[in-house]
RNA sequence: GCGGGCGUGUUGAAAUGGUAGACAAGCCAGACUUAGGAUCUGGUGCUUCACGGCGUGAGGGUUCGAGUCCCUCCGCCCGCACCA
């Protein structure tokens, strides 16, 4: 009986199906596992096989734990709202919805091909009302929350209310607050609320015509779509990020992430311990503070002019009536440039004088005050204390603005370039002279503090995320206005419903689309217009998938209390520093208010590698419709043209596909090599230009969704990016076919229950004992080769097929290839689905061989092996290999320094 | 520039500091076949007729022993980037 895996995968298919053989519950007999894959957006171009690795991997993991007795929660839904679908529609005019709904359907077909073992009945969809619905929840408890920083959590604003009214809180006086109005009482409690609104400079970008948030934007384009980008002043809604950065930052040495992700999200995140400074400066004879942040308090002896930044709000009153007109024309450019021109200017210097001056507080030197767009508004206080000879941006400057460079570490060079290292002895730095530069920068923050000159202060990159969209298909705020005064939807008239549109253009007056739902009110109040943004729905889904259908919480108690968190999460590393920032943050912020039991959302995280196509060409010959095979094209002038790689298999072209595939080549020759047409091939990003994509359907049709499956696996190490090449898929479907073989004779399914041999067993446990121990690395590459090494080794001892070997074998196969397990766990008398059988026990001494092969070598060189048994002590050993016939050789004529024997493997002997 | 990672056959890749290249692909030879993109067997790092020698980007170090640990350099990939 041949594998037949077409009806073994579509029986086992439907079977689960209608079964639910997935379908999870609270059970608290089991110890819990949750395994999350990241949910795809649902895009037009339906999956690639790249998409379903890292759900593979998951789906491995999953059934793996369930064999182990855990009771695992694995489910699958979809990122629904999103750019492309709104696009499409402002295009065609087809409803986002219904776009995203026919997508989801073919990602469906897709996915279920493969064979997960997903829970469908917790699916969730964030573009659905029922689920939107808690999304506007938590908006709605960040809006009435307030980050108090003595308890470093979030309070019910309420409280904030409360001490206004009583004690005051910062500057806000119980009088001044009593006497507030509406507005104003509005605007102070914005100014603590998480998620609040206000105006703050955003990336705009009008292509899209949205604002976009830092981690959509790229190199000063949006992610999506490529538009430019440029900074603008707006209202926006926003959300508090910045006041988790500490426990954002510290709570990731707990994580099970990788190195390389956690470092990603401390840059992001960016502490960075300095001091900030006053500095008097003069301005046409009126004189003012000025408030800078350095990390190097100890270069202050060698700050030669300070530097604005041209939004700084001190601009203004820091220009000199004589260099008005100049600063002026100055900030006025600088407007006009993009983030891009301005990113890409970066070697560009530019800056203007602003004839006021500064006095150093600690050499009372009198020093230049310039503005320039090298400094940030938003960083620190938007105003530097420049060292050029330490700083390579600031050098850059004085360089080309002429100002001095005071070099202040002994024997440093600054005539080409700044000395930025923090390492050397100071001079030229009064108190700090002959200290080593990690001591002075502590004297010197000691000394302003003691001075009253400033004092230690901690900056964070981290910027609160702005959480407006100028679109129509995302999640609508619950809020409308009164009298200019936002205020909140009651929750208990959640969810608040997207309208109709007539058009999903934005509208002529630069208003969003939902603008243009004009008769759209809450009881005749104006509702806001703007939507939330994509990292909204996808930021708590996860807990979500806990208790999906409830609709009196986001996640009960108790089901919270049992699923807790994500034990393994995996995904792209792409959300490294977007959805993995905002999920923890608003996870954090659902546990200070008590609402989820864990302050971190996932626990172990595992990056997949990208896929990447492998595209194959063909040379046309310059000038004619004859295409010569890439081992002879270079006696030729040529073209180089992807071809389709549906039309090539291992480099070869079918050409008469080739000449059928598209008009322009249905007369094409060939120059032809043995025979044969060799096409060229590279490695480059899948994608339709390239005909490079390969559709996992394509796979499961040829090969079977079991092979895909255990074909992914085996391509190489899961976090590593990796070309797609069908090259060796044909090696791990023969694996199959073999595994399938070994449960018949000739036509006739026959395992017996004969006790297996001490040689069967040994192979058996080798395979458990590799399973465990891979599985627990992520290693599935080498599990896979472990399969094959097994069935190899069966096979050559070519025994008949016993029970008591296959079964076990079946169960353990089964997180990898659930299909053909499936059929033979069936065909082996079992009812109940091979998914729940049992992970067989290790018993790690029936792997043990009786003798064990030593690898002899001399001063470290291996001359030869020696078989001896196992039991022997090291003495023996030794005795043992010293005396073969074969150690003679080597023994002749020098003398044993030492013999090192390490048990099982090596005798080493020393000699001289 | 900063941070992280990587560098092993023809290819994808294996190797708790202990016989480098498992497993698979490709290639070569053979068997069974009318046939084979089926199946099975054997071979396959380089070099040498052979004994042997040489081999994990380059160089150095630690060690009885290094692909693995340490230092320097080269190359590639990823992320961040005027963050003071």
């Amino acid at each position: 009986m041949d594998y037949d895996f077409k009806s073994i995968e579509s029986k086992w298919q439907s079977r689960w199906a209608e079964n639910k053989t997935f379908k999870t519950e609270v059970d608290p007999s089991k110890p819990k596992y949750y395994v999350l894959d990241m949910f795809p957006y649902p895009s037009g171009a339906g999956l690639h096989v790249g998409h379903p690795l890292g759900y593979i991997a998951s789906d491995i993991v999953s059934r793996y734990k369930r064999l182990k007795g855990f009771n695992v929660l694995h489910p699958m839904g979809y990122d629904a709202f999103g750019l492309p679908a709104e696009q499409y529609a402002i295009k065609t005019g087809q409803h986002p919805g219904i776009t995203t709904q026919n997508n989801i359907a073919r990602y469906r077909s897709q996915l279920d091909r493969i064979g997960f073992s997903y829970d469908w009945d917790r699916e969730v969809r964030t573009c659905d009302p029922a689920y939107y619905k808690w999304t506007q929840w938590a908006f709605l408890k960040m809006f009435d929350s307030w980050f108090d920083p003595s308890a470093g959590k979030a309070r019910p604003i309420s409280e904030l209310v409360a001490k206004f009214e009583s004690t005051g809180y910062e500057d806000v006086t119980p009088e001044a607050w009593k006497a507030a109005s509406e507005k104003e009482k509005s605007d102070i409690l914005m100014r603590y609320r998480i998620a609040y609104q206000g105006e703050t400079s955003v990336n705009w970008c009008e292509g899209l015509g949205t604002v976009l948030a830092n981690d959509e934007v790229k190199d000063g384009l949006s992610v999506r779509g490529g538009y430019p980008v440029v900074q603008k002043k707006m209202t926006q809604w926003q959300l508090r990020v910045s006041a988790y950065a500490s426990r954002l930052l510290d709570s990731l040495d707990k994580l099970d992430w990788t190195d390389s992700l956690k470092e990603m999200q401390r840059n992001w995140i960016g502490k960075s311990e300095g001091t900030e400074m006053e500095f008097m400066t003069e301005c046409d004879g009126r004189s003012m503070p000025v408030t800078i942040f350095t990390t190097r308090a100890d270069t202050v002896f060698g700050v030669t002019f300070m530097v604005l930044a041209p939004e700084s709000p001190l601009v203004p009153s820091l220009t000199a009536a004589a260099n008005k007109a100049e600063v002026e024309a100055y900030l006025e450019a600088v407007k006009k440039k993009t983030e891009r021109e301005r990113i890409s200017q970066t070697k560009n210097v530019s800056g203007v004088f602003t004839g006021a001056y500064g006095i150093n507080p600690l050499s009372g030197e009198r020093i230049p005050i310039w503005v320039s767009d090298y400094v940030l508004a938003g960083y620190g206080t938007g105003a530097i204390m420049a060292v050029p000879a330490h700083d390579s941006r600031d050098y850059a400057f004085a360089r080309k603005f002429k100002l001095p460079i005071i070099p202040l570490i002994e024997g440093c060079d600054v005539s080409e370039q700044s000395f930025d290292a923090k390492e050397g002895v100071m001079c030229n730095s009064g108190f700090l002279n002959g200290m080593q530069v990690k001591d002075a920068i502590e004297a010197a923050k000691d000394y302003v503090e003691a001075k009253g000159l400033g004092r230690r202060k901690t900056n964070w990159r981290l910027r609160d995320a702005i959480f407006s969209r100028q679109r129509y298909w995302g999640e609508p705020f619950p809020i409308y206005y009164k009298d200019g005064v936002p205020c909140p939807i009651p929750e208990s008239e959640l969810p608040l419903t997207l309208p109709e549109i007539s058009s999903y253009k934005p509208s002529a007056d630069g208003e969003p689309p939902l603008g243009r739902a004009k008769d759209w009110t809450w009881h005749g109040y104006p509702i806001e217009k703007s939507t939330m943004p994509g990292f909204a729905g996808s930021s708590a889904y996860y807990l979500r998938y806990m208790d999906p259908r409830n609709d009196e919480a986001l996640v009960s108690p108790e089901a919270n209390a049992y699923w807790k968190d994500v034990d393994l999460y995996i995904g792209g590393t792409e959300h490294a520093t977007g959805h993995l920032i905002y999920s923890r943050f608003w996870n954090k912020f659902l546990y200070d208010l008590g609402y989820v039991c864990e302050d971190e959302p996932f626990r172990k995280l595992v990056n997949q590698g990208m896929i990447q196509g492998r595209s194959n060409f063909v040379y046309r010959i310059v000038g004619t419709n004859t295409y010569v095979s890439l081992g002879l094209k270079d006696g030729y002038q040529t073209t180089e043209i992807h071809a389709d790689i549906s039309l090539v298999h291992d480099d070869v072209l079918d050409t008469e596909a080739f000449k059928a595939w598209m008009p322009e080549f249905a007369n094409a020759e060939f120059i032809l090599e043995d025979g044969k047409y060799i096409c060229g091939s590279a490695v480059e990003k899948m994608s339709k230009s390239m005909f490079n994509v390969v559709n996992p359907d394509q796979v499961c049709d040829t090969y079977g969704a079991d092979t895909l499956r255990l074909y992914e696996m085996f391509l190489g190490p899961l976090e590593q990016s990796k070309p797609w090449d069908t090259k060796g898929i044909d090696g791990v479907n023969r694996f199959l076919k073999k595994f399938w073989r070994l449960f018949f004779d000739r036509d006739t399914f026959c395992v017996s229950d004969e006790a297996p041999t001490k040689d069967e067993l040994k192979i058996l446990h080798k395979l458990i004992g590799k399973e465990q121990e891979d599985i627990d690395n992520f290693s599935f590459n080498t599990t896979v080769s472990a399969f094959m090494i097994a069935v190899n080794d069966l096979v050559a001892l070519k025994t008949a097929p016993k029970r008591a070997i296959l079964e076990p074998m079946v169960v353990m196969l089964s997180p990898f290839a659930p299909h053909i397990c499936e059929e033979l766990w069936e065909q082996l008398g079992h009812k109940e689905s091979v998914a729940f059988a049992t992970f067989p026990e290790y018993d790690k001494s029936l792997t043990v061989e009786d003798s064990c092969t030593y690898a002899v070598s001399f001063n470290g060189k291996t001359r030869f092996t020696a078989d001896l048994p196992k039991s022997m002590d090291k003495e023996a050993v030794e005795a043992a290999v010293l005396a073969m016939p074969q150690a003679a050789k080597w023994l002749e004529g020098v003398s044993i320094v030492k013999v090192i024997v390490v048990p099982g493997k090596i005798v080493n002997i020393v000699v001289r």
